[in-house]
This record gives C-alpha cells, structure tokens and sequence, in this order.
DNA sequence: GCTGAAAACCAAACAAG
DNA sequence: CTTGTTTGGTTTTCAGC
C-alpha cells in the first residue's frame, strides 16, 4: 500500500470531485488554471494509482424507505473464521459497511432496514445464522445528524 | 420527511448512478429504454424531491495519508446540549459521520486520522475540549473490510 | 409524463513541445 | 507534465405530443 505523493493540484481536483462526482472537468480545469488535458491524465492517473476508488450518488435511505440504521458490532467464535465470516457479512444486502476492530467485538458492520421488524430478521435470520459468529451488541442510529467524505485540505504536505 | 413513490425506472437510474455517480445519461436511457431527456427529466426531480443528496468521489483513505479510522462513542454532561455539541462536531474536519444513538453513549462519531498521534490530539483537543461532552469511549478500526451504498434492489415495492 | 432535435458543451485521444 | 486540436458523444433545453 504505497502512498502517492499528490501535489496541491491533485488535491484540488480531488476535493472538488469528493464534493460534486460529476463536476465537468473542464470547469475544474478552469478552477486550477490548467488545461482539460491535464485535468484529464492527472484523474486517470490518480485511478490507476487506486486513490480513486469510483464514485456514488448519494441517496437518502429515508427517502429510499430506509427508517432504520445501526451499528453491530460482532464477536467470533473463533478468530480463525475472521476471512470466512466477511465473506458472508458481504452477502447480506442491508450491510453497507464492515471493519475489523478493536475493543468490544471483533467485527463493526453498519447497515441499513426498512423497520425494526426487517432490523430483527437481518439479525436473526442473516447475520446470526453465520457460521462463526458468536454473539451480536446492535446500537441503533436515532438519526444520522451529518455524514461526509474525508476533508483533505488539512494535509497540507 | 415525506416518502416520494419511485417507479422501476427510477430505481434502475439510482442503482446505475449509486454504482457509478459519472454514468452518462444517455448510457442509463439506453439501459432503461427511455430518451435521454425522459432520464434527465427524472434526476431532476429526484434531486428536487430529496432523493438524491450530492454525488462523490470516493477516495482510498489510506492513501491520501489517512491511516487510523475509529469510531467514538461520545456521552454527554447534559442531554440538552445535544444540538450545540453536534455543530462544534461538525467543525472537527477529521469526523466524517455522526449519529445520536440508543445503548452506550448517545452521539456516534467516525472519523479518520493520519496516525495515532493525530487521533489522540483529535480527542483531546478537538472533542473533549466541547463543553457539553462528558466522556469518550474509542474504538479503532484496524481494518475497513468494505464500504458501499445501500442496496435498493431488495426494496420490490 | 414522454419524444426528437438543436445548440452548447464535454470527454477522450492525439501529436507535439 | 503540459498544451491545443479534433472527433464523437453528452448535456440541456424546448416545442410538441
């Protein structure tokens, strides 16, 4: 995992493409002062280095009929069955986030559901039927105040 | 917070946009089998509506130099201060999401930081400095095993 | 709600410095 | 690493259905 050095242009671009994915980067190329070419290889560039994953629409759960997010966090039966056990968490449709942790539990998914009903049959039904899951601790989100991308301005090299 | 109705087609444009946010319009209308201005007409109004929150680029953390993520469970002195401790949380850049939740604590927090050092500076100065918050509890992320947008497929209307 | 067409605009690739 | 140019595709708007 190399980290390339970006220079202040990459940085720029990279911050008003984390604000609006689909900003023309003719319009970025005016906002930095070079050409579109330019803009154009740098992007590429940064992707085939892997500091562009890709890119999201935003959509509001809520509005996609999604009332229910929560964290759960995980603990193994056996730390042997770590691989195994991502690999079927990656299966379950509502989870849209999984990382290995410290503290209590081994594993933090978050995930989305439709209700509190559709919220107990992913548990019971989708997560806890896993192999190698021991036990689950489920922190329900009242609401998600704010969520944005990683603010890169304050890595000033 | 009202529910707009969504037909298959929008869907369909959301799961292609979700997937990748720079798919050109015309690509989606030929996937969908309606015209180009037909797509056009509905992103607007999914924007309008509500639906469609931003776009964005997503970026490798690790490799714009981001290489501890945790989670904070934050308690405060005094329910009261929620919504003020919520806005000084918002001009923390490292915090990249927040959730007031049930069980332990009652605001949730991610966020990322270049390392430890930066982490325990992040807590110290930029968290436990808010008036209103009492105790933080970290829980690092050693590892983001994947990170997606919710599925909508599974919503059959 | 959709369409087709027009005008303005953009992405991508190129040779060249 | 940059630029200007070119080609084909794209966005956006609008009248008309």
């Amino acid at each position: 995992m190399v980290k390339t050095s970006l220079d202040a242009i990459d940085r720029k671009i990279l911050k008003y493409l984390i604000k609006n994915a689909r900003m023309p980067f003719l319009e970025i190329a005016r906002e930095c002062g070079i050409s579109g070419a330019a803009i154009h290889q740098r992007i590429r560039k940064l992707d085939e280095a892997g500091v562009i994953l890709g890119s999201r629409l935003i959509v509001d759960p809520k509005m996609m009929g999604f009332d229910v997010c929560a964290h759960i966090s995980i603990t193994l039966k056996d730390p042997q069955l770590l691989k195994k056990t991502v690999e079927e968490l990656r299966k379950v449709p509502e989870i849209v986030e999984c990382h290995f942790i410290t503290g209590n539990g081994n594993i933090l998914v978050k995930l989305y559901c439709v209700d509190n009903e559709h919220l107990m049959r992913t548990i019971f039904d989708g997560i806890l039927r896993i192999q190698g899951i021991a036990t689950t601790e489920t922190n329900i989100s009242l609401q998600e105040v704010f969520q944005r991308e990683v603010n890169i301005d304050f890595i000033e090299e």
